[in-house]
Parts: C-alpha cells; sequence; structure tokens
DNA sequence: TCTACAGTCTACAGTAACTGTAGAGGCAAG
DNA sequence: CTTGCCTCTACAGTTACTGTAGACTGTAGA
C-alpha cells in the first residue's frame, strides 16, 4: 500500500504543503489518515483529487465552484450539464477578463508611446493618468483585473 | 473656496466613501480639514487626486507604483524615465496576463466542446480537469506521473 | 547511541485592496 | 421635533493562500 507524506504529496502535485493543509481545513481534501504520532498520512486518491483541484485552480475556477464540481464526481449517473455550466461560466468569465484587459493593453501602449522623454512636468503619461475624459475605453469597470491569480 | 463632504467627493469621483477613507488610511490621499464636528471637508486638489488614483487603479497598477507616481508628481523638473518605466512594467504585467488569459480560454473552450452532454460519468471536462496530458497551457506541462486511472 | 538536520505539527498573523457592519452622532427639510 | 440620510470610528470579512513561531518527529551519518 503506498502512502505518502504531505512532503510527498507536495512534490508529487507541486502543491505546497501549507496549501495542502489549507485546502483541507476548508473542506476541499478529506481529512487523511494520520501516522501514530499524528502525521499526515495519504494514498493515491489524494494524489489524484488534489492534480484535479490544482488543474481547475490553474484554469481559474474559483474555490466554491471546485467544491460543486468535486461533489458532482460522486454522482456518475446524473447529468453532467451541471458540470459544462460550471465550465461555461467560467469560460465567460476568463473572456471578460480578457476584453478587459486588452482595452487596459491599449490604453498603456497609448500613453507609452506618446511620451518622448523629458521632465516629469511634461510627462504624458501622467498627463493621461490624470485626465480620463480622453480614454479609449469609457468603463474600465475592472477591480480585480489584475488580482486575479499572480503567477506562481 | 469649494469644500465637498466626503459624499460629494465620492459623486464627484465614483470613489465608495468607505474606499476614499481607505486611502486615507493608507497615506495615498492626504488627511483633510475637518468641520467642527468632525466632518472630513475637501477641495479641488483632492478630486484631482483622487480621480487620479482611480484612474491609475482602474488600469491595474498597484498601490505601490500608485504612489511613486504621486510621490514623482511634485519634482516636475526630474527626468520622466521613471514615470514611463513603470508605466512599462504595468504593460508587460498586463500581457502577461493576457497571454495566460488566452490559454486558459484554448483550454476551457475546449473542454467543453468535447463534451457532447450525457452523463457525469462520461463528461469529459472533467475527464480534462482530472488529466494533464493534453493540456494546452504549458503551465502543468511534464505532469505525466499523475497519469492515473480514475477509480470510478 | 548521539547528533544534526530536514520534515511535520498546530495555531495564528499577514497579504492586496478593498467591502461590510455596528453603533453612535450630525445635518437639512418639513 | 421628527424623519431620513450622511458621516464618524473601529473592526471584522473577503479570496486564496503564504509565512512564522515554537514544538515535536524521523532519519542518516559519525
Ligand atoms: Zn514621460
Ligand atoms: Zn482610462
Ligand atoms: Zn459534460
Ligand atoms: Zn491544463
Amino acid at each position: 500500500m503506498s502512502s505518502m507524506t504531505i512532503g510527498k504529496l507536495s512534490a508529487a502535485t507541486r502543491v505546497k504543503v501549507t496549501t495542502i493543509r489549507y485546502y483541507e481545513s476548508i473542506g476541499l481534501l478529506d481529512e487523511p489518515d494520520r501516522s501514530a504520532s499524528g502525521q499526515r498520512l495519504y494514498g493515491d486518491t489524494a494524489v489524484e483529487r488534489l492534480g484535479f483541484i490544482r488543474h481547475a485552480r490553474d484554469l481559474g475556477f474559483p474555490v466554491p465552484a471546485i467544491r460543486e464540481l468535486i461533489s458532482l464526481q460522486v454522482e456518475p449517473s446524473w447529468d453532467c450539464a451541471v458540470v459544462d455550466q460550471i465550465a461555461r461560466r467560467q469560460l465567460g468569465e476568463v473572456r471578460r477578463r480578457l476584453t478587459q484587459l486588452e482595452a487596459l493593453e491599449a490604453e498603456l501602449k497609448r500613453m507609452i508611446t506618446a511620451c518622448e522623454g523629458g521632465k516629469i512636468a511634461c510627462c504624458s503619461v501622467l498627463a493621461a493618468l490624470g485626465h480620463h475624459e480622453q480614454c479609449l475605453h469609457e468603463e474600465h469597470a475592472g477591480k480585480e483585473v489584475l488580482a486575479a491569480r499572480p503567477s506562481n
């Protein structure tokens, strides 16, 4: 029987040890068996489950959506429309952010090319930041545009 | 001399009242004068400053970068290369995020079109989430170690 | 066996950039 | 004077983790 400590599981899935414990604390991972001294021991199903979670997180699925996907997996005879809808919702979210980011890229590019060097007093980057009236995008309603998930 | 309460400033800049107080607490906005009863009173410079902050935030600049831009504004005779570098860094960040999101969009689209409806037991969205071999995005390339048989 | 050192444990605090809430007091209209 | 909205402070909650302290455990080399 293969049983691995949390460090091995971490190496196998490239999920940090602290993150694994965090997933357990929020109920994404089941509580594993423990050794006599209290260390967590995982089997192969934990590797699978954690790989699933990591892939979904990498695709930007929020934790509640992943929780839902996991709970659906134990009902193989149900219709998969629910699963597909979660994925489509996530695709919509990704596309919405893409559109936003394209607008931001356009304005940043415009700002930067407008500046031809010189003194701060006449820097068109600062000018553009100060005057929103001339923006290419009338509404960049993006709060967490970049906050989504920094690379790791 | 025009002086406005925090609510008017909020309406003028479309920044929420609580957010304005938050910006003050982290030192992005100067502490304003107060009325006899202790309410904040703002002048026109606050509108300008807050508009600048909002625009920069909308473009995804992190708060420390904005703090730097503001501190540079009071040195009009300096060279604007620093400003431009901050903007270019932000542009790079936006482009990096764009590339990532494009990969995510591609994989989500692929997952969803692969599913032709049916039962959860054979939903290819769930299958794709569980198996990384066919990933389009390089972020989890080289994870064939995880290829294990789905138990149910 | 001793010892060094890496791994693991719990519990809690910190991150970014806010948002929400409670409970108290302020201000203008009717 | 009352109604109703505005503002105040202080603090907790959000998301998905990450980092730290301080103690214990497991293991490999001398
Ligand atoms: Zn410039
Ligand atoms: Zn703009
Ligand atoms: Zn399906
Ligand atoms: Zn993938």
